[in-house]
Parts: structure tokens; C-alpha cells; sequence
DNA sequence: GCTCTGCTAAGAGGA
């Protein structure tokens, strides 16, 4: 029996007499998620109680297998040696922070603190590991070291190693695994499955096994352990791989015909008996120097205690994330003087001034920093839950006809496969067109139809066939072909959004690194302790425009940072790019940043369009966009000369999740720029102003805030923001612009910059759609000829739709069309995707678009499509400062298409409508 | 109830 609700109440565990002698119990109240609400009891046994010294009210518990009865006419439950107890089985704890977890809890929290710096012991172990796949796939060994020391080019340069020292430390190694390999009839190929992605529903658990043989885990380490059984940490990592393979072959079993006499099997019953650990070291040892069991290969046997006894350290890691408390080390009986990480462990401690065995060295850091710490901490992990619910979309089966949820891509045919070089496999498969924000780059799970209980492998997504959309995904016509890679073939029907905590991984580790590593002096001005500091530098750097002059000047002054307001057209990212030739000019060291591929790629466009080319672009090749490959960084090749090219770069362009890599924490600049820096988190602009000295905001807070998934408002306020209000004199606006004319930007400049924002000249003031090539107003129907018209097609909302609507928007832009305009000139906005999708359907070569995904470009003509009729409920309207972005893209002409008397039930709306209807 | 960009992940070590 299953039973999964929220806990209501834990008593006291307690001891009793039974048949069996003297056993602890601990009952349970939990209120059932679904159907009666009535609370019921479920009566833990045995180890199951410790349970009960984390277990809190408020928490979720799923108890699987465990024995009903009836009790005075009330259904209680009994969970013993059989059952298995997952505390918040929502939240997905990954097998390597179990392992880290049984070490020592607070290592665990250390490894989220701050990110795995550059080590050479790492990077050999990467490269091992890959070897060791590429064997399992049948690839020649040299090949293979050749091959993956190549693929981590860049991270052995920056360790200042030589590609053939390496190459020699990595056969040592690989000779264990083929020796291992070579024994008996290990070598069948059917036996093994190489790189094994679990993701279990049932205990909240997901990791990613080195081997799977014949159904049961092998993990490879490059360490050495002379001892014969394996060390603990490392049996805890292969036995939970066990847990979730013992599901997913319960699952396969219930499947199959095997027990279609209605006996079922238990997961626990159903996982594998025994797991291997190869310590790849032993085999490189001196045998004359070392003594005891020099055998690489250690197997140990997996019995259901230790299976239990890997769900309870999860369950323990679960219930502290509930809270988010911080594990002080004492839970474990780890000794600190043996650990590895002692020195940070105290180091953060005493930073933090946080209770931890190893004890505190060093001064904490001030009371108000230790709180934006605590704040942006719970911030961050509530954003890391937030992901863990993307992960759990991967189990609930979709429903075909749901087309507006598009995490995956279903109903795929599988077309054919192909085997690569090194073993790995190309698959294709026809789509059948469904719109989906898988896009190529991306790394997704493929599966032959459930992502979870189906066959299922970690694929990269390598082209989406046909797209005529400009971004990549999948648009709603007909299918087209899908390719990905994989590690071992499958017949691909169905491809699944993959959810990463790497960004969130990356803010907590900026968090870390600016609190804890940066100077007091830095952190007085990000604190409000001190002012922002400034020289006057007496040079002009842009003629025609005093506050772009202004801006340049402020951020070459500035010694601590400096803040440029750039409203939209005003040219804040050629200000930009002037801003860092000037700063590269004095001898700087330049890191250019983004949130987004496309602004940082816009900036370097920028800096080539005035003449500027000594950059180095850091980031996937699929990010990067097609004209600036010529400056990305090859991250494999001769080590050496990846190295040399990062370090040598005087300008190095990357997106700030890519500032938080390792290879990039290894670099350090004199000014760090932040283009579009509204758009980010504290933690995220972190991410880059670490790398630097002093660093230089620019974006507009007016435009679109942050994209962060869970509703916490601590991330949703940029640092630009903050420090603007705090600091107004460190900041220089923007106040002239070249895109719109007077009266398209009358309505935003009044409502959103006081009135600051002003047309650059005369032309740009006057400009209209005569002045494009072949257009003539009067062949305009006489309600567009305006600047700014507002159309009321009296349509109704029904979802996020307004097929009416949408008609009406396609008759304006017919009528743009027949007047002369280009295709290209135009563009169509719409709040909800749903619409965007409607009026695609009927505008085959306009750029349709979201508001959200609009920012940052401009059109001659602009249509808005508003939706909304009745009232104007919902989020994406009261953040006014999405209309701002919608009105502000517009150069000559902007049609408002809308329901006139939902958007006038609002003060700003209202006076857009009347603006609008002139 | 809605907007949505980043990111390969997981990888090491010893009394």
C-alpha cells in the first residue's frame, strides 16, 4: 500500500513490547493529498524512526509497501523493515550530495557554497571517466585519451599542463579499466550501458551512473584504496544508483507478462544484489611500496538495509532543504582533521560565524552582510525547488492534445541512427511540428516514449530541421526532421526539456565568492557604507551627445562603479562599446557581459562596428551567434594554446552564467561591463563585477526585471536598480533617442522618465512611413494614417487567445503591406505565447513575437495585440513596465489593437488609450 | 495564472 499527504503531527518515538521482543516505533499523522481529507496514522518502525528527529509538520511523505489495517473503524499504517519512507520526495537530492552527505553533512553544504575551483586532479578524473565510456563503447583507447584530452584542452592549459603529461597519467589509469574489461565475458557489449541518467519519482533522488552491467551499478574512481572492501561514501553512491535501478526494473516487470499472476515485485526486492567500484590508482601504485589489496575492482553486496539506510540520508537531506538550515558537521561522526575541506569548512565558518565542528578561523563578515547572505541563500534554493518541479513535469505523463505546454516535443517517428566516431550515435526522427522551446544546443532526454520508466538517455540536440522561425524552435507547420546525439542508441519518439540547477548552482557560488572573497572596500559601496568614488577625466570621448559623453566619462572615472541609464534608441549599446575601447585604451583588462548570448553578441557587434576586434568570446557554440564564431574560444585543442588565448585576450565577452564557469574564475579584469544589467539578479551581476576591480552597470529598470521561477521578490530587483536608487549620482542617463518618432515615445517618456526622454533631432522627431522607400500614407485606410492609432475589433479573450482580435491585427498589417511597407519592417507584439502562436497562423512572413522576447530589437512599424478583454487580471499586466518595452519598439508608426474598456480599467491604460486614440 | 534565458553533468582525494 501507498500513502503519500502532509505531515500534521510526529509524537514521540517510543519503545514497546512485542512478539518479536522490545521494538522503537514512532506514529505519524499525515493528511492524504488527494480524495478524504481525513488525517491518518502511519506507524513507523525500526530505523524507520529516526525519521522522526527530522520530520516536522508542514512536510510531505510518501510511505510505499506499507501494511494496512483496520483499527476501531479507522485505517492505520505500518511501515517496517519491507516499506520505504521518502521525506519531500518533490525535492530531487542528487546521488553526489548523498555521498558528500555521509562524509560529512557540511561538505555537503560547502560543495553549494563555493564552486569546484580548477584543480588538476579533477581534470584528469573528467578525462578518465570519459575514457572509460568511450571503452565501453568499443572505441580504441588511444583514440579515446587523444579525443577527450583534446575536449578539455582549455581547463588542462589553464593548470599550465602539457597535453602528453596528462595523456601518460590518464593511460595509467585507463590500463586498469581495459585489464578489468578484458577479464572473462565482462567484454559483450549488450551486458552494458555506459553512463546511465536515473531520475526517480518514487524516492526523489536523480544521479548519473558510470556503468550499468548486466542491471547492476559500476562507479569508477581515480583514486586508489588499498583496503578490500570500498570505502563507505563510494558503496552509499553505487547503492543508491542501485535503489533507482531496483524501480525501474520493478516497473519493467509490472510491464511485462512475468507476473500476470497479480504477484508484484517491490522495488527494494527488485534492485540489483551487488556493486562494483574500480579504483583505477591501485593499478598505477608501486607494489613494492604499497601493501594490501591492489585490486582495482572491489564488488560489495547490496541488501536491503543499506538500500533503507541510502533513503534516510536522503530523507535527512530533504528535511533540512525544507528549512534550509545549515548542517554544522556534528550530525556525522566524520573526523575534521582528515578532511580535505577543513580549511574552507573553518574559513567559512568563521566568515559566516556559523557553528560547525571543524571550528572558525578569520573575522565574520558584517551583521547586514551575513543577512543579504541569509536572504539571497533562501532565495537561490527556492529557485533550486522551483527547478526540482520542472523535473517532476518529466513524470507526469502530458496528454497529447495539451499543445500548449511544450516542455516536450511527443509523437515523434523514430527515422534511423547512425554510428559516430567514438562511439557515440546520431538519431533522427520526424516531428510532428507541435511548437516546443526545445531548441538546438540544448540538452534534453530523449526516450522512446516516457522519459522516466521508458528507455531513456541524456541527448544534445544537435538540429532541428526546416525552422523558418529566426530563433530555432520548432514552429507549427507540418514535421520536420530532429537530430540529436547520444551516448547508446534508442528509438527516439519523444524528446523532454532536461532541467539544470547549473544556474542556480552558479548564483550561490556567486554569492559566495562576492561576500566571502571580495575586499571590505569593495563591499562598502555595494553595502552603502561608502560612496562611489569618481575621477573627472578631462577628454571628450563622443561629440554630438553630452550624456553619452557623459556616461563614457563617468565609467573611465569610475573607481569603485558607475551606473549608465539607457532608455530605449538612445544608444546605450554604442556607448557601451565606446566605453570599453576607451577603458582598453588606459590599459584595461576588460570583461563584457550579459545576461542574455544575444546582448552580449550585440556588444561585440558594437565594438566591431567601431573597429575593435581584439576579443575573445567565452561560451557554447550553440549560444554564440553564427557572425561572432570567429571569436569564440575553442575550449578543446592544444592546451597550450587554448590557454593562451583566454589569458592573452584584452577583452573577453561572456554571458554571466559562463562568468561563474571554472575556466573563468580563473581570470581576473581591471573593469568589468554589464550590458542589460535590469535583467539581472544581485547574484547574477555578482557573477561578473567579481571577476574585477570595478565594474560598470548599464541597462534600464524601466524595461523588462529578471526571469526567475519562483515567486520570490528578493531575486526579482536588479543590483542596477538598487544601486541606482542608492546612488542616483553614480548614474548617468541616457535622455536622447534615435528610434521613435516624438509621438510614439510621448507616452512612455512621460510615464517611465519623467518626462527626460527626448527625439535626438528634428528628423527623428518628424519621421514617418513616407519616408520608407515606395510608401505613401493615403493608401493607408485614414484610421492607421497616425503615428499612434488604436484599434477596438470588439473580439473576446477565450484562454489566452483573441482570435478576433488577432484578424483584426493580420487586416492592419495587410493594410501596412498594400501600402508599400516591407515584411521586414514589421513587427507584431502579443503578451501570451497562445496569441503569438494565433497570429502566426495568419502572418506567414512578419516577425510575430512576445513582449518578453521583443526587448532589445525595433521594427519601422509595430502592432501590439493586447488580448485581454473584460478586465485586465493577471501579472503580465500589472508589470507596466512590459508595456513600456511593447510601445518603446516602434520607429514610425504603432497600432495599439485592443479592447478598449478592459484596458481603460486601469489609470496607466487608460491613459495609453487615450494617447493612443489622439 | 503568465512572461522565460542561461547552462552538458558530474567529475577527485586519504587516515
Amino acid at each position: 500500500m501507498q500513502l503519500r499527504g502532509v505531515v500534521v503531527d510526529v509524537a514521540d518515538p517510543k519503545t514497546v513490547s512485542t512478539q518479536y521482543g522490545e521494538s522503537e516505533l514512532c506514529e505519524v499523522t499525515v493528511r492524504p493529498e488527494r480524495g478524504a481529507g481525513e488525517p491518518t496514522t502511519v506507524t513507523l518502525w525500526g530505523k524507520w524512526t529516526e525519521t522522526a528527529d527530522y520530520l516536522e509538520p508542514g512536510m510531505e511523505l510518501a510511505v510505499y509497501d506499507a501494511e494496512q489495517r483496520q483499527y476501531q473503524g479507522e485505517t492505520q499504517y505500518s511501515a517496517g523493515g519491507d516499506a520505504s519512507v521518502v521525506v519531500e520526495p518533490d525535492f530531487l537530492v542528487d546521488v553526489t550530495d548523498i555521498r558528500a552527505w555521509v562524509q560529512c553533512p557540511r561538505m555537503y553544504y560547502l560543495r553549494k557554497l563555493d564552486g569546484a575551483e580548477l584543480a588538476y586532479p579533477l581534470v584528469k578524473g573528467t578525462v578518465v571517466h570519459e575514457v572509460f565510456g568511450d571503452l565501453l563503447r568499443g572505441r580504441d583507447l588511444d583514440d579515446a585519451i587523444e579525443a577527450q584530452i583534446e575536449a578539455a584542452g582549455l581547463d588542462i592549459g589553464l593548470l599550465g599542463r602539457e597535453a602528453d603529461e596528462v595523456a601518460g597519467d590518464v593511460r595509467d589509469h585507463a590500463a586498469a579499466i581495459e585489464g578489468w574489461l578484458e577479464q572473462g565475458t565482462l567484454t559483450e557489449r549488450d551486458e552494458w550501458r555506459s553512463e546511465m541518467t536515473l531520475i526517480s519519482e518514487r524516492y526523489g533522488m536523480k544521479g548519473r551512473a558510470d556503468a550499468v552491467r548486466r542491471g547492476m551499478p559500476v562507479e569508477l574512481k581515480t583514486g586508489k584504496n588499498t583496503k578490500r572492501e570500498p570505502r563507505f561514501q563510494d558503496k552509499i553512491q553505487a547503492t543508491a544508483y542501485a535503489l533507482m535501478l531496483g524501480e525501474r526494473a520493478a516497473n519493467t516487470l509490472a510491464a511485462s507478462d512475468v507476473m500476470a499472476d497479480g504477484g508484484t515485485t517491490s522495488p527494494l526486492e527488485a534492485a540489483p544484489d551487488t556493486g562494483t567500484l574500480l579504483y583505477t590508482k591501485n593499478a598505477a601504485v608501486d607494489r613494492n611500496e604499497e601493501s594490501g589489496d591492489l585490486s582495482p575492482a572491489k564488488e560489495f553486496s547490496i541488501g536491503s538495509g543499506l538500500l533503507q539506510y541510502v533513503i534516510r540520508t536522503r530523507n535527512e537531506i530533504a528535511a533540512m532543504e525544507h528549512d534550509t538550515d545549515v548542517p554544522t558537521g556534528y550530525e556525522a561522526n566524520a573526523k575534521c582533521e582528515y578532511c580535505f575541506e577543513q580549511d574552507t569548512c573553518m574559513a567559512v565558518s568563521g566568515r559566516l560565524d556559523q557553528e560547525s565542528k571543524a571550528g572558525q578561523v578569520g573575522v565574520a563578515i558584517p551583521e547586514e552582510e551575513r543577512e543579504y547572505f541569509r536572504r539571497f541563500y533562501d532565495a537561490i534554493e527556492a529557485e533550486r525547488r522551483a527547478v526540482h518541479r520542472e523535473y517532476a513535469k518529466l513524470w507526469e505523463q502530458l496528454p497529447q492534445e495539451r499543445a500548449d505546454d511544450d516542455r516536450a516535443l511527443i509523437d515523434l517517428e523514430p527515422l534511423g541512427r547512425r554510428e559516430l566516431d567514438g562511439g557515440r550515435w546520431e538519431l533522427r526522427a520526424r516531428g510532428t511540428g507541435a511548437v516546443s522551446k526545445i531548441r538546438e544546443g540544448d540538452l534534453v532526454l530523449a526516450s522512446d516514449g516516457h522519459p522516466i520508466t521508458g528507455d531513456a538517455e541524456l541527448a544534445r540536440v544537435e538540429r532541428i530541421g526546416g525552422g523558418d522561425q529566426a530563433d530555432g524552435t520548432a514552429s507549427a507547420d507540418g514535421g520536420r526532421e530532429i537530430v540529436v546525439t547520444v551516448d547508446e542508441p534508442l528509438s527516439v519518439r519523444r524528446l523532454d526539456v532536461y532541467p539544470s540547477e547549473l544556474t542556480t548552482d552558479r548564483l550561490q557560488n556567486a554569492l559566495h565568492d562576492a561576500l566571502l572573497t571580495q575586499s571590505p572596500e569593495q563591499k562598502d559601496v555595494l553595502f552603502g557604507r561608502r560612496a562611489p568614488e569618481f575621477d573627472e577625466p578631462a577628454e571628450t570621448f563622443i561629440d554630438n551627445n553630452d550624456a553619452q559623453d557623459d556616461a563614457v566619462a563617468r565609467a573611465v572615472g569610475a573607481e569603485d562603479f558607475a551606473l549608465v541609464h539607457g532608455p530605449p534608441g538612445t544608444g546605450k549599446t554604442y556607448t557601451l562599446a565606446r566605453m570599453v575601447r576607451a577603458l582598453v585604451e588606459r590599459g584595461d583588462r576588460v570583461l563584457l557581459s550579459a545576461f542574455t548570448n544575444r546582448a552580449v553578441d550585440n556588444a561585440i557587434e558594437a565594438l566591431e562596428e567601431q573597429g575593435y576586434t581584439d576579443i575573445v568570446r567565452v561560451g557554447t557554440e550553440s549560444g554564440v551567434r553564427e557572425d561572432m564564431q570567429k571569436y569564440r574560444l575553442d575550449q578543446s585543442g592544444d592546451p597550450g594554446e587554448c590557454a593562451g588565448r583566454l589569458q592573452g585576450a584584452q577583452v573577453v565577452a561572456a554571458t554571466t552564467a559562463t562568468c561563474g564557469s571554472t575556466a573563468m574564475a580563473s581570470q581576473s579584469f581591471d573593469t568589468v561591463v554589464v550590458d542589460e544589467a535590469g535583467q539581472l539578479t544581485e547574484p547574477g551581476t555578482l557573477a561578473a563585477t567579481t571577476l574585477g576591480d570595478r565594474f560598470v552597470l548599464v541597462g534600464d529598470h524601466q524595461q523588462l526585471p529578471p526571469v526567475v521561477q519562483s515567486e520570490d521578490e528578493t531575486l526579482t530587483r536588479s543590483l542596477f536598480e538598487r544601486l541606482i536608487d542608492a546612488h542616483p549620482e553614480a548614474g548617468v542617463m541616457l535622455d536622447r533617442q534615435y528610434r521613435m518618432a516624438q509621438h510614439i515615445q510621448a507616452f512612455a517618456s512621460r510615464e517611465f522618465y519623467d518626462g527626460q526622454l527626448r527625439p535626438a533631432n528634428g528628423a527623428v522627431a518628424a519621421q514617418k512611413v513616407d519616408d520608407l522607400d515606395g510608401v505613401t500614407v493615403d493608401a493607408l485606410p485614414s484610421h492607421l494614417r497616425e503615428r499612434v492609432s488604436f484599434v477596438d475589433p470588439d473580439g473576446s479573450r477565450t484562454g489566452n487567445t483573441n482570435p478576433t482580435e488577432a484578424d483584426a491585427v493580420a487586416d492592419v498589417v495587410r493594410a501596412y503591406r498594400e501600402a508599400g511597407v516591407a515584411a521586414a519592417d514589421i513587427g507584431v507584439i502579443a503578451p501570451y505565447r497562445a496569441q503569438v502562436a494565433e497570429l502566426n497562423r495568419r502572418l506567414s512572413d512578419v516577425a510575430v513575437d512576445t513582449v518578453d522576447r521583443f526587448q532589445g530589437s525595433s521594427k519601422e512599424v509595430i502592432v501590439v495585440s493586447f488580448v485581454a478583454t473584460g478586465d485586465l487580471d493577471g501579472p503580465l499586466f500589472e508589470d507596466y513596465r512590459r508595456i513600456n518595452v511593447a510601445l518603446t519598439r516602434a520607429k514610425k508608426a504603432l497600432v495599439l489593437v485592443g479592447d478598449r474598456t478592459a484596458l481603460s480599467s486601469d489609470e496607466v491604460y487608460e491613459r495609453m488609450v487615450e494617447w493612443a486614440s489622439g
